[in-house]
DNA sequence: GTGAAAGCGCTAACAG
DNA sequence: CTGTTAGCGCTTTCAC
């Protein structure tokens, strides 16, 4: 039975239902404490009776401690972050912590501004996307007293700790599996994204590693907004047409390249004989396509439970010992669109 | 400048740094009442200054408001979800409310707890996929005393309000579509999701209106987990060996769909003369394939904007006038995969 | 325009 | 094992 009023009911009602002390009602409610088996049954049904919810609000401010871990992320429409999402619930589901989403859409100020409103809600601790915030917003990670823990990129200084690959690093070794097939007249083709940082670092390592090797991007493509399945062909096609000799494509994610798979493939080009690609991330959704495209996995279930595991422990004991930098190790999978028998 | 101590800054801090009172801080901070532009200089500077990020659990509990709206979805790896997020969050952004994402794995007793745990923070409002929910989980809607309103489906009764589609129209609409175009050995291909009543009333919808035509399906094939791509694919090899007679195949959402399309054009099937095809959910990442595959457009981001608005309608007015049921409706498009010339 | 007092609903700390 | 007391940090209300 629910209250007839529309007030919300509280410790009190309950209390007074139950003839129980509004101390001891709450100790059974959080199994807390030393109960007898009796009165705890008086109080749990009277709550059950009542539809009784506690006041979350009231408890934290009492006990100063608020089981929440805010979670901020550049987007949900890009599976990488759902994924690193999966990672970490999976470990706070084992702890009485939970995560709590905040998305930026790779803004830096929307950034600033999730952050502070997050903040203050007094999380038990942060898990934050990328190495790269305002000024502001580092003070704030800074001034919270909290466990931050940066993720997905490890190329630069975290504020507290980092878990993540670095995206640098993932570019040079692509550069340099694709220099080794022998392909050398290559073009690259990604998001029209200042702002995303990991796929700049990535970019970068993989000029970086050509230029040692003397080779240079022979053309490239940026695309923003749609769909980047069509995207990715459509580009392709383009870069085709311009660059006839192109002999290797480089995505910056695998969606446009398995766009860029499938026109290949209209167009009849022999993979990877004539003309070789490979995309970023190990997207799960690209098995089933034609061919087994070449990528990189960029670790994201398990940058998501190492960061989970890091904040539960500090939260757990705020004196426990933990890496400053994570760095996990990305594998290159070849698929069939990298080497040449 | 941060403070050295680990204790988080209060209002008093504020207060004490800039010589104004509590009160006063309060009120600039929160931008209420009127307060002089000189005080109101040195409370926003020495807040700055010393980095103060605002305590929203003791404001929430004094003001007995709560800025926050809980949503609550089965998961955010069906990209669906999130597209419903960005219609939320579109309305919301315009508002001073501000979306909490829960995922229920499409589990109800899971559901019944994450329920439990964001009501007991106090939102200001519920926005909850489906119209499925355990007993103790509409007890505690109804007795919230906050609007609410179930989304996605409009096949049955809500709680308080709903806006969706009707899923078993949907399904009877493309059976009705498909049976026009002359195919008639139709198969089925979804999700192995009991627990999934949208895809269940799509089905039944479907079984339906092909029985009003003395029509039955051929055969039938469920999946679950995996890569949804492959397992398309996979399922449709299997069901054209044993049933090479099909010609017309519906799967329960585009990514399967697109899975299957892939096995056709290897196996060189004419599509759609030979064999038809459709999926549903109208995925904008499905553009870009090498046949645009017919579907179905499930009004998600239009759900999720109604949706928002409602709430933030009637917390803006609690007396507001609103629709008990919007049910939006869903257009099929053809796409080259199901109109026979 | 500004301030003082009185809680919001709960829990820590202590007393029995 | 159970109850009492005193806040948590803010906002409401009312007074000046």
């Amino acid at each position: 039975m629910a209250n007839d009023d529309t007030r919300p009911l509280t410790l009190r009602d309950v209390s007074e239902a139950s003839g129980v002390s509004e101390m001891t009602v709450s100790r059974v409610l959080r199994n807390r404490g030393d109960v007898s088996q009796a009165t705890r049954e008086k109080v749990l049904e009277a709550a059950k009776a009542l539809g009784y919810v506690p006041n979350k609000i009231a408890g934290a401010l009492a006990s100063q401690r608020v089981n929440l871990v805010a979670v901020i992320i550049p987007s949900l429409r890009n599976m990488v972050f759902p994924e690193v999402m999966s990672g970490i619930s999976a470990v706070l589901e084992e702890t009485d912590l939970q995560p709590v989403v905040g998305v930026t859409d790779y803004l830096p100020e929307k950034e600033e501004r999730v952050l502070y409103e997050m903040l203050s809600w007094r999380p038990s601790g942060v898990i934050i996307a990328g190495l790269e915030h305002t000024d502001a917003s580092k003070a704030m990670l800074k001034a919270s007293g909290i466990p931050v823990v940066e993720i997905m990129d490890t190329d630069g200084t975290p504020i507290d700790c980092a878990v993540g690959i670095s995206h640098r690093r993932a570019g040079r070794e692509m550069a340099r599996a694709i220099l080794k097939q022998g392909y050398e007249k290559i073009g690259f083709m990604g998001t029209k994204m200042p702002l995303d940082h990991r796929a700049r670092k990535r970019f970068e390592g993989f000029t970086e590693a050509l230029a040692k090797e003397g080779v240079e991007i022979a053309t490239q493509e940026f695309y923003s907004g749609g769909s980047a399945l069509a995207k990715g062909r459509e580009m392709t096609r383009t870069m085709l047409d311009r660059e006839p000799e192109l002999d290797f494509l480089y995505y910056s994610n695998d969606m446009i390249a398995a766009g860029g798979l499938m026109e290949l493939m209209a167009q009849g080009i022999d993979i990877p004989g004539r003309v070789g690609l490979a995309g970023f991330n190990g997207v799960e959704l690209l098995q089933g396509l034609p061919r087994q495209l070449a990528t990189m996995d960029a670790c994201r279930t398990e940058i998501g439970t190492k960061a989970a595991q890091i904040i539960s422990g500090r939260v757990n004991d705020p004196n426990a010992e933990f890496e400053r930098i994570v760095e996990l190790t990305p594998k290159i999978s070849y698929g069939d669109t990298l080497k040449r028998r």
